[in-house]
This record gives C-alpha cells, sequence and structure tokens, in this order.
DNA sequence: TTTTGTAAGTAAGTATCACTTACCTTGTGA
DNA sequence: TCACAAGGTAAGTGATACTTACTTACAAAA
C-alpha cells in the first residue's frame, strides 16, 4: 500500500514534524528510524508507508521548505526592476532564508548533496529551478548592457551561488550570528564593482 | 592497545589505500568496514586499530592530502609578489587540486562537513591554516592599497572559498570536465574587477 | 639465552540500525 | 452490508559499525 499524495493523513504530518525537530539538533545519520517514530508518535513502519526510505523523507521535507522559498524568491524579484537589483534581492532572501531557517539551510548545503538519490529528487528539481532564474536575470542583464558582455553566466551564477552558500557555512556549522543586511551588501558589493583599487 | 603514531605498519598504510580506492567509486556512506578489510586484506578489526572509527579514517586521509596541498600551495605563493597575484594562485592551485584529485575534493567538499566530530580533527585545523593563510594576503591587500579599504577581509575570503569549491561541485557530483585555466581567470576577474559596466 | 613487554593482527562475537512482512482497524461508497 | 482501500501496528530480519578476547612477532632488557 503506497502513499499516493492525494491526502495528507496526521501520521505523515506526525513524522515530518517529528523529524524536522531532531534535525534541528543533530546531524541526519544520527538521527535513528526509531527515534523518528518515538518522537513522533507513530510506529516505525508507518515511516515507510509514506516515505522511500530515510533519504526520502529528509527530500520530501526539504522540498516543501524549497517550495515555500522560492515562492518567496519569485515574488520579491517581481517588485525589482535592474537585474542588478534582481540579483541583490536573490543575495539578500537567500542569504534571510538559510539564516532564518537553520533546519533549511543545514539540509540543503550540507546534509543532501553527498548521496546520489538527492538528484532524482524533486527537492533537486526546486533548487534547478531556483538556479535557473538566476541564470536568466545575468543573461538578461548580459544582453541590457547592465553587466560586463565579457561575463561568463554560469561561472558568475557559480560565484554568487558559492558567496551565498559559504557565507552561511559559519552559521549553520558553529552556530555564529550573522548580520544579513551587511553580508549581503558586502557579497553584491564584491561581485558587482570587484575589490581591487 | 592502541596506536600511538610513531611507526606505520603496513596493515594501516592498506587500510588507508583500500578506502581511498572505494571512495573513488562511492560515498562514503555506502562504503562497509567489511568492504574495506576485505578490499585491503585485513580483518575487520585492525581497522579499530589503527582508526577511531569509520569516520575517523577519512578523516586521516583527509588529512594526508591536505598536507601535501597546503605545502604546494605555500610553495607557489613564494613566487608571486602582489596580494592580488597571490590570490590568483591560490584560486587556481585549488581548483586544480581539487579538479585532479577527486578523491580529495569529494572528502573535503561532500563528506566531513555533516559531522561535528570533524571539526575537532587534524584535518580540520588543515583547513584553519589554509583559510588564515587566505585571510593574512587579504589584510596585507588592503593595508598596501592593492584592494579597496573599505574591503571586509573575512567577507572576501568566504566569497573566494565559495566560488572557489561552488565550481568544482558540478565536477565532484556529475563528473562535469572543468577547465581549470577559465574558471580560474575567471573567478578572479569577477571578483577582483567585478561585473558591472 | 631467556624473559618480558608491546605492537601487529585475528576471529568471533554483539547491539543497533534501516527496512520488511503480515496483519489489524476504520471509514466510505456501491 | 459489505467490499475495499487507506491508515496504522507489531514483530520480525539481515546487515552494519564496532568490541572483546585472543594469538603471534619481535625487539630489548636481564
Amino acid at each position: 500500500m503506497k502513499h499516493r499524495g492525494k491526502t495528507n493523513p496526521p501520521g505523515r504530518i506526525k513524522i515530518m514534524k517529528s523529524f524536522s525537530k531532531l534535525m534541528e539538533e543533530k546531524d541526519f545519520h544520527s538521527i535513528t528510524t526509531a527515534e523518528i517514530a518515538k518522537n513522533g508518535e507513530v510506529t516505525e513502519g508507518l515511516i515507510y508507508k509514506y516515505f522511500k526510505d530515510k533519504k526520502d523523507l529528509l527530500y520530501q521535507v526539504l522540498n516543501e521548505h524549497f517550495m515555500e522559498f522560492q515562492t518567496k524568491i519569485e515574488s520579491r524579484i517581481s517588485y525589482e526592476t535592474t537585474c542588478v537589483e534582481q540579483l541583490e534581492v536573490i543575495i539578500f532572501s537567500s542569504l534571510e532564508s538559510y539564516a532564518e531557517n537553520r533546519l533549511f539551510s543545514k539540509m540543503l548545503l550540507l546534509e543532501v548533496r553527498t548521496s546520489p538519490a538527492f538528484f532524482n529528487s524533486a527537492a533537486y528539481g526546486m533548487v534547478k529551478k531556483y538556479a535557473a532564474t538566476i541564470l536568466e536575470i545575468i543573461q538578461k542583464g548580459i544582453e541590457q548592457g547592465e553587466l560586463k558582455d565579457d561575463t561568463d553566466p554560469y561561472l558568475l551564477r557559480k560565484v554568487i551561488l558559492g558567496a551565498i552558500e559559504h557565507a552561511c557555512l559559519g552559521e549553520i556549522i558553529f552556530g555564529r550570528e550573522l548580520s544579513i543586511d551587511q553580508t549581503s551588501t558586502g557579497i553584491s558589493d564584491i561581485i558587482f564593482n570587484g575589490v581591487r583599487t
């Protein structure tokens, strides 16, 4: 008997909530299915009614967070006119989401990348969509002359994504505080204006 | 009976070699201790004579690679005079090492970050040293007027490290080819000169 | 030469883990 | 009213990381 996603039964919600709570405290691998079940007041077997395996549970939880994130980003972009402003909004919003939602950033930046199965998941589909949005803005920026025309759009995207992600690592791993405003404007300034005198 | 690190017995070498070989083929978690032992022609128990646990084996292998890497970087830097050139050498050398040594980059960028134990390991000590080297160069660059004096050195370091790491992710995860020269000069150009027209 | 201590290595476990199987229960529409 | 599917349970099972208690090899002290 498999879950077909038409309804969202209480057991499924309990499992995801329990797992999320545990993920805030420790890393994925040190969470056991027994713990998830006990904490969520369901039996261990039920986990496997709704999720293919433990990793699938991780990917589905991540997917829900990513959908919210993508909606927020797209809405905010629509208010900006220039490409640079749009990219700045993406940098700011990404930092904000990662910083406010430790669970989301932990899953996305630390836990999922190690296993090949992730790259077939719906959550990875969301990552691709997010990355595609950034690429489109960069390409438009080059076309419209806002960005230098010898810019490699794929490489610029990598620099932007890398900067965002690395900026959050300290926060995620060591729980350091991160000033979103300062970091966001700092990254934008470096990438758009350069650091050479 | 614990290993005190004074000698390097054949069993220890066999285990590290066997593990390294397996890590080239698959991810850390899907490698079993039984496999490591069989492949290295030792018994499973011996692994735990030389390594605290499976993760400790990973950290020790990574540490050896990182020591080589750090030596290379430091040697190359010494030939450069300006700070920008030194940073360019670091970007190039890091990309080169990550691209040439898939095992090294896989361990460092994907596998170790998830568990807190890594941050107490000798390998993490090497990461800190590498990061410290970069920071020193940036600070010198600001002092000497090569870099803008309103640059946040910590943030610039994050952007550089993030760019390097993210640029290699596609290669590590999907096995994509990466042009080191092109990527290296591209990243340097973006960060030092900016992309805005 | 003998003794002794220790490092190198082995063999046979064990507890725990992710995951499976077979089953029960409940609500609903034909 | 009864068939049937979805929601949920209980009791497994094989594999896995790690442990324990042991043997062997060998160098230096006595």
